[in-house]
DNA sequence: GTCGCGATTTGCT
DNA sequence: GCAAATCGCGACA
């Protein structure tokens, strides 16, 4: 069941491979209060990097940004829409700014046995109880950490699914998120207009 | 099923 | 001031 977490060298590489190599691997989160852990399945992700204009970390190292140039394998947690959390793992080599969106898991192990609402970004980070206050900058390959990434099943890369990033309004054309084919843990579609109500909303 | 909209923090202009 | 790497709900088909 548990497995042996990634090294940090696994994350200090081209994000588009991390991306893509880290589905099928755990994601594995303690409960504290029950003194058990959760076992995730990565089947969904996204890739930003430091010149891509929807990244965070495309205007420099300042701001929410700064996390994305620090240590490859560590978690960047930001808020976003006042509401939700986005829970991303740090990629490149130190002072190279690059991360991976998690988008959708599959859970593989729950104390409750219970189903969890692990489809899409912000619900699963409310399944997992992670927060910018707790788990922002965390080492992601610690095994005594409350949060770390490790071994899983591999997937083919024939049963690797590349399309366009969702929720985002520039580089909408690069074909960064990765998913797993034939697995229903991926977060939803949403619908295609976005844009234009914004300019409605003025009176 | 699809579509519109509100919730409400953060950081940049 | 405003848009953002989102989600749930209510209206309508």
């Amino acid at each position: 069941m548990m497995k042996k977490a990634l090294s940090a060298d696994f994350f200090a590489r081209n994000t588009l491979n991390v991306a893509k190599e880290l589905l099928g691997k755990h994601l594995v989160c303690r409960d504290e209060a029950r003194g058990d852990f959760i076992v995730c399945k990565i089947t969904e992700t996204e890739a930003y990097t430091e010149d891509d204009p929807a990244c965070h970390a495309f205007k420099g190292a300042k701001g929410r940004g700064a996390t994305l140039f620090k240590k490859p394998g560590i978690a960047y947690v930001y808020f976003i829409y006042g509401m939700y959390y986005c829970f991303n793992v740090v990629t490149e080599p130190e002072h190279h700014a690059g991360a991976v969106l998690f988008r959708s898991l599959e859970p593989v192990y729950t104390p409750t046995g219970l189903e969890m609402n692990t489809r899409g970004p912000g619900r699963l980070c409310k399944a997992l109880g992670i927060t910018k206050e707790l788990h922002n900058e965390i080492d992601l390959t610690d095994e005594n950490g409350v949060l770390y990434i490790a071994e899983g099943d591999t997937v083919e890369d024939e049963n690797i699914v590349k399309t366009a990033r969702i929720g985002i309004s520039v580089a909408t054309d690069y074909p960064w998120r990765f998913y797993i084919f034939n697995n229903p843990w991926i977060s939803v579609k949403p619908s295609i207009k976005k844009k234009q109500r914004v300019k409605l909303k003025q009176k």
